[in-house]
DNA sequence: GCGCTACTTGACACGCTGTAAACCTCCGGG
DNA sequence: CCCGGAGGTTTACAGCGTGTCAAGTAGCGC
């Protein structure tokens, strides 16, 4: 419930949402001045309740973490009952995924390198995703469809790394390719790479 | 007149280095004072020469084109005289390339959406990245051994997406791969990817 | 009414960018 | 020998964003 609905959301989720329409119009360079005026607060309301910059953007990359309830989703990917099913819904997972964090990924992503709280919160998230793809290799070799090639750790380390933010923002943005593409192309890709 | 002519280090060029040396340090946050003290010139030098900090970058990005002598590398890339040779080479390329130049790469893609100018040098680099790609895709159909479920547009977008330098940074430089494994490990996925 | 919480207003120090003006210094030419 | 420009330096300042501080105010429970 992430009200953008004018009157009673209180006073934090009115700046934590103008912060998340901010960084959808400015990405990273957005202002506190700008953040404030958006959610009709004086610029000190955003530092009485986040410190400072990088606090308000800490909180709103963890509001998304509550507001997306991964777990269910990744249920659903878990429960596939052969290698490649776990494989494209996992790529529609990313595609769904990925439309409604890039923002948000991009900022830190760009923010990562001069600020520290932001890069550990970037490398935090990468490090839960990049479990998640061990758990889904894991799957696909105990259901003995991981090709032999392929140890477990390097098979998710590529799992992870060609389905990131980046390669599917060039693919989406500048390639052109729809969502459906995406995910059709992406789970031919990975699924030759890794399946037997 | 700018780099390539005899010894000695104009002013330019000092300032130059240090750009890059202060990139490299300090990525996309670096400030023009200190490239400026590390050149041991005024601030002002650097204005004068490149007018203001996107002139600078845009410099740095330039200088580093002509200094990387991409040609004779393609070449011997497409020389290759079967599909899997030319995927290895091109993933030798990227691995190669992608270490130098990853600090200023890093720079820009974290640029591109405060900086128009910059984003726009980012966009024309990865337009002509995407072209080699095409190329390439293009020699293996010539080859007859493009697999049949790519045209060759798609190939080449999937191809350049996940040979950018997000997911080699990932690989590399998070989950610890060599730059060895790196080529050896994408050399199978592209290959097993597009290759009949 | 008291006092607390939440927020506002206005001011300020600091750092970085970008511009301006005055000066300095070497070097070549009339 | 003096002139002038090219290339640089120094100092100053405006603008903007961050972060801090102090004083003031509106609403609310008691």
């Amino acid at each position: 419930m992430s009200s953008s609905a004018g009157g009673d959301a209180t006073t934090r989720e009115r700046i934590l949402d103008a912060a998340r329409a901010e960084v959808a119009e400015r990405g990273a360079s957005l202002t506190l001045g700008h953040v404030a005026a958006r959610a009709r607060v004086s610029r000190q309301a955003v530092y009485l309740h986040f410190g400072d910059r990088t606090g308000l953007l800490l909180a709103l990359v963890r509001r998304m973490d509550e507001q997306l309830q991964l777990g269910p989703s990744l249920e659903h990917v878990m429960a596939a009952q052969n290698g490649l099913e776990l494989i494209r819904r996992t790529m529609e997972l990313h595609a769904r995924f990925n439309a409604g964090i890039d923002a948000v990924a991009q900022m830190l992503e760009g923010a990562q390198y001069h600020d520290e709280a932001l890069g550990q919160a970037w490398r935090d998230r990468l490090t839960f995703r990049h479990g998640v793809h061990r758990r889904l290799v894991d799957r696909l070799a105990a259901m003995g469809e991981l090709a032999d090639h392929w140890s477990a750790e390097r098979a998710s380390d590529v799992f992870h790394a060609l389905t990131l933010p980046g390669p599917w923002r060039e693919l989406t943005r500048e390639c052109g390719l729809s969502q459906e593409r995406y995910v059709k192309d992406m789970t031919l890709v990975i699924s030759r790479a890794l399946l037997r």
